[in-house]
DNA sequence: ATAACGTAACACTAGAAGACGGTAAGAGAC
DNA sequence: GTCTCTTACCGTCTTCTAGTGTTACGTTAT
């Protein structure tokens, strides 16, 4: 096991995918001692000990004398590299999905999710644009682009998420209005969507009352979990776009409550 | 002048330094063609192209066909690849002479100027921190650092300044209250300080609001320029801080207008 | 139409940054 | 006090990507 050759994860560094497999691994396990990892991963307790530093930079997992144990799974689902790692084909869908939803000259906003940063790959070609976003490296990213209007959304940091959060950026995105918003969540009910922490919440909050036509992704392992805030009625969305591979009859229920929902294909 | 072999240039990348290069080149010549870039520079047609795209973006040239003009000076003088350029060892000195009066557990802000960034390198040891700032450079160093509440500044993203800035910017500076406050300008007269561009002084403006002790970084070059906009009299700063190389008869007047000025020591 | 100029695509290179392990010194448990 | 775990430092290695030129293809002016 700790297969770590899986054909399509090409997305990230090395050290970074070991990282998150320790993670994982750390969270399965509950607590772990340094030298199980190195056993487990084959590396140097050194590079072990340096993993688990950035792990707990991130505010993943707890470093304690003798070992490491896990923070609440909440966090952990809410790492970036984990969230990078998973169900990339399917964000690339549902990013050329909402493509085309944009037209040049519009106003779009973006949470910080995956699944909107794979959409940030795709901006050539439908400039000029404005872009607000409290995400990283999606600021990052469109810094490079001439013809687009970058707007930060700023705030606290966060490690975990890699994004600016917490009431400064509520602010932030108070005072604006754009006329797309595209956001993702931990996961979806029949009627709602869900988010794991409040922080997050509030400002995937703020964004839904700033945007004219606002847009969830999902992609299908979402429709089966549950998180503990929920966040919005799916009929807070103009659309929810799913990928291809979604059961019709996970699909369906969602349409029973309200929700239009569209199928990115693959 | 152009004088391009000047011993201390190490702080820049090979392509960022030819760029500042040709930028002042093209400002002084007012307009040139490629071909004359290829000869000056020595490097191939498309290279310069390249770069002149990239000065383009950060709008410091226009180019049209058969050539590229100037921009007005101050959007030149603007431009980070130049500011980074211009006395870093002074700047290096105005930084340390700053660190000395943080304390672990402070707030700070910072603005987007390169003196300022010299002090993010000093911050290890002085932490716990929290840094607010606009300024990209600073808060990509700063996500990196544990034990730092990083506050991010976010707002129209300028590529000139590689900053944010405009009123979204002011808006959030106005929402805060920091310990100290660390800035600079482009040009320092007996009574006042002055900045070219506009949207900078309004931002500017809000974080002298927005601090309780502020200190104005002046490395001894600007004492000899003006600019467009006054920004504020020296004696709303509580400190100015001058570099060693700073002649005598330069900070006298100064302090003849009530400013506080104190000398950083090489 | 043609020549000059600009752009896009590709491939090569060099340099730097990252990643890793080993050893030795430090800190903490028992 | 002793043992174990952790950190700090250093040297090496590799991996990666930023930078560049070449060639071939558009584009625009005259």
């Amino acid at each position: 096991m700790t297969s770590d050759v899986d054909g399509d994860t090409t997305e990230l560094s090395r050290p970074a995918r070991r990282q998150a497999e320790i993670a994982a691994y750390v969270v399965e396990h509950g607590s772990v001692s340094a030298n199980d990892l190195v056993e487990a991963f084959g590396v140097s307790v050194m590079t072990v000990h340096r993993d688990l530093d950035e792990l707990e930079r991130q505010g993943v997992v707890r470093k304690y004398r003798g070992g490491v144990s896990a923070q609440p799974t909440s966090v952990f689902e809410s790492n970036v590299a984990y969230r990078l790692n998973t169900a990339q084909t399917e964000k690339a869908a549902l990013a050329r999905h909402a493509r085309a939803m944009i037209e040049p000259g519009m106003s779009v906003m973006l949470d910080d999710s995956t699944s909107a940063l794979a959409l940030v790959d795709l901006f050539e070609g439908i400039m000029p644009l404005t872009v607000a976003t409290n995400f990283l490296p999606a600021i990052t990213k469109l810094t490079a682009l001439r013809d687009i209007t970058l707007l930060a959304l700023g705030g606290i940091y966060s490690a975990t998420h890699d994004s600016f959060g917490g009431m400064p950026c509520a602010e932030a995105v108070e005072a604006l209005h754009t006329d797309l918003l595209f956001c993702s969540v931990s996961a979806v009910s029949p009627a709602h969507a869900y988010h794991q922490e409040e922080e997050i919440v509030l400002v995937k909050r703020a964004m839904l009352r700033s945007a004219k036509t606002k847009v969830l992704l999902v992609d299908h392992a979402k429709l089966q979990r549950t998180a503990l805030h929920r966040l919005a009625p799916l009929t807070d969305f103009d659309v929810v776009v799913v990928d291809e591979k979604t059961p019709d009859d996970l699909i369906q229920p969602l349409r029973d409550h309200g929700a239009t929902v569209e199928v990115a294909k693959l």
